[in-house]
DNA sequence: GCACAGGTAGATT
DNA sequence: AATCTACCTGTG
C-alpha cells in the first residue's frame, strides 16, 4: 500500500477511449493480467512490461514503474494496442447499418480494440481458459506467474515462457488449480521444447495454416486456436465461437440448429474480414446483458 | 448436494 | 459425421 504515487503522462498517439471501453478492452476476456485499481486506473503486465493505464478526458494516459522507462513503455504500448490498425475504420466497415444487434454492441463500447499480445502468452492463457470464468482464469495466471515466472521490476512476476513451463513439469500447474488443463499445458510445453521455432512459424503462416498448426498442439481445439490467432497474432478474421457467442448467434440471430461449421460460415459471410472484431463487440455486449435472449435479427440476415 | 463455467479429445452410436 | 463423456476445481 505504501507505494510511491504513480505518475501518469498523456499518450498522444494512443486511441480515443472512454472508461468503459478501456475496461472492456483490457479486462474483458482478451487479456488476463490487468487489474482495476481503486482509483479506476488499470495495472497490467505482458512480456516484461509492467504498466499503468487510465482513461482521462477521452484519451489514454500511461505510467511506467521506472522513471527512465517512459519511451520504452510507449513503444511497447503501440504494439500492444496495434496502433498500426485503424479500428474506427474497421468498425465502420462492419455491417452494423443492417444489423441492429451489432449496432447496439458497437454503440455500447465505441472504440473497442483487439489487442496484439505476445503469441506464447496468449496461447498459455487460453489453454487455461476452458470452462473457466474470466476471474478464475486471471487467478490461475497469477498463481502460475507467482510460482514459475521471472521477476519484474516492480517485484511481481511475468508469466513463465514455454521453456520455463516445460522445465517446471506438471505438478506446479496442478498446484495452481489448473486441473485437467495442466496436462495439456505440460504436453504443449514439451512439444514446443522439441520444436523450437514452432510459434514463430505460426506467426509467419497464413491464418488457415497457422490455425492447423495451433490445433496440432495438445488441448488446442478450434475455439482456443481462434482466440490465439485473434488476440495473439492480429488475425482479425479469426472468429472464436464460445458458449456466449454461440448463444448470441443461435438466439439473437435466430440460427437454431446450425452446426459450428455453419455458424463459422455465417460469421465470415455476414461480418467479413474483421469478423473477430465483431465477435468482441458481441461478446462484450452479451456479458453486459445488452443482447436479448430471443430472436431479434432482421429476417434478411438469416438468409445469408 | 448439484449445476455450471469463454473446451478438448477420445469413445460410441 | 453427429452425439456423448471424462477431465479438475471453484463458485453459487
Amino acid at each position: 500500500m505504501a507505494q510511491s504515487p504513480v505518475q501518469f503522462q498523456p499518450w498522444p498517439e494512443g486511441p480515443a477511449t472512454d472508461p468503459s471501453t478501456l475496461a472492456e478492452t483490457l479486462d474483458g476476456g482478451q487479456a488476463f493480467r490487468w487489474n482495476r485499481l481503486a482509483n479506476g486506473s488499470f495495472e497490467g503486465r505482458w512480456g516484461r512490461q509492467v504498466l499503468h493505464l487510465r482513461s482521462h478526458r477521452g484519451r489514454l494516459e500511461y505510467a511506467a514503474p521506472g522513471p527512465d522507462e517512459a519511451n520504452k513503455a510507449a513503444r511497447a504500448l503501440a504494439g500492444y494496442f496495434a496502433l498500426d490498425r485503424d479500428f474506427p475504420a474497421l468498425t465502420d466497415a462492419l455491417p452494423w447499418r443492417s444489423d441492429p444487434i451489432l449496432a447496439k454492441a458497437i454503440a455500447a463500447f465505441p472504440g473497442l480494440r483487439i489487442l496484439r499480445q505476445p503469441l506464447g502468452e496468449t496461447l498459455f492463457c487460453f489453454l487455461c481458459s476452458s470452462t473457466k470464468q474470466i476471474i478464475q482464469i486471471k487467478a490461475i495466471c497469477e498463481a502460475v506467474a507467482a510460482q514459475l515466472g521471472s521477476p519484474l521490476p516492480d517485484g511481481s512476476r511475468a508469466l513463465p515462457d514455454w521453456s520455463q513451463l516445460a522445465e517446471a513439469g506438471e505438478a506446479p500447474l496442478r498446484r495452481a488449480k489448473l486441473g485437467y488443463r495442466a496436462r495439456y499445458i505440460y504436453q504443449t510445453a514439451c512439444f514446443l521444447q522439441s520444436h523450437p521455432d514452432y510459434l514463430e512459424q505460426i506467426d509467419a503462416s497464413p491464418t488457415d495454416l497457422a490455425r492447423e498448426q495451433l490445433m496440432a498442439l495438445p488441448g488446442v481445439g478450434r475455439k482456443i486456436a481462434d482466440c490465439v490467432l485473434l488476440f495473439g497474432a492480429g488475425r482479425l478474421e479469426a472468429f472464436p465461437i464460445d458458449t456466449w457467442v454461440q448463444k448470441i448467434l443461435v438466439r439473437a440471430y435466430g440460427l437454431e440448429g446450425w452446426r459450428t461449421e455453419q455458424l463459422l460460415d455465417f460469421s465470415r459471410l455476414h461480418f467479413g474480414p474483421a469478423a473477430g472484431l465483431a465477435q468482441q463487440y458481441l461478446f462484450a455486449a452479451a456479458r453486459a446483458g445488452l443482447i436479448a435472449q430471443n430472436r431479434s435479427a432482421p429476417e434478411h440476415i438469416r438468409e445469408l
